[in-house]
DNA sequence: AAAGTAAACTTTCGATTTGAAAGTAACATG
DNA sequence: CATGTTACTTTCAAATCGAAAGTTTACTTT
């Protein structure tokens, strides 16, 4: 993967990386505290597992998040954001609050995520 | 065109709008001061004219932007961000303080950008 | 022991989107 | 009257998307 940028512009270079429609779907979604798979597949919006598949790859080989063997005996993986990932937070909380203020009938953003933790009965 | 959100969840709305490589590089354009379509066009990433022009209906469809005849004798227009649409400059800087720390030697997004002024140089 | 379930993916393939290049329309200028 | 400027549109091959189905490995139920 070349990480090649448009510009030195860091709004474009953001956007060279995370600027499509579910990557960042995936973040606010580990950022909640899922970590598997079949979590993240089975969100309210749906990611095609090949997608997602394709963007956990991304994400890793970009240092956003690590792979984590869980089990062994069937083996099983899990992610976890890096430093590099939750720092993505704010980002998120900006696009909420402009959606919140401009768009109908949207769900508020709860005040767990805006304070950096994980979902009630998640940890 | 249908303006069909994925879940009624602030974030992901939001990524079903902005979420493209382009169109939130045209908002920061726009905000920075440029105005005419030719400016828009000669920015640092290069906008395809295309894609730029597909861009400009929908920013216009979702009464974010606004397009004005500037001149008769050749009919020329300018297009002026709505407030709707400077309300996205808080989603841009985040994205910039999130490049200039995690990306090596991006651009520091300049003060009157983060004070909600335009470049020096235009008004 | 055969059948079913689960997790974590991969493969296939038609449809949509992208973006480079070239073209168009309406005038202004030299 | 030839060239330039602005604001686009058109064309088309290539890349990406995403729905559906398939795969692998191992455990669990009948």
């Amino acid at each position: 993967m070349t990480t090649e940028h448009r510009s030195p512009c860091p709004i474009s270079s953001f956007l060279d990386l995370w600027g499509d429609r579910w990557t960042l779907i995936i973040i606010r979604d580990m950022l909640v505290g899922k970590r598997r798979f079949s979590d993240l597949e089975a969100g309210n919006e749906h990611v095609p597992p090949s997608i997602l598949a394709d963007r956990m790859k991304k994400l890793i080989a970009l240092g956003v998040a690590e792979r984590v063997q869980y089990q062994d005996k069937p083996p099983r993986y899990e992610y976890h954001l890096t430093a590099k990932g939750t720092a993505l937070r704010p980002v998120l909380i900006a696009m909420g609050d402009w959606s919140e203020e401009h768009l109908p009938d949207r769900w508020h953003t709860p005040d767990w995520f805006r304070a950096g933790r994980h979902a009630p009965g998640r940890d």
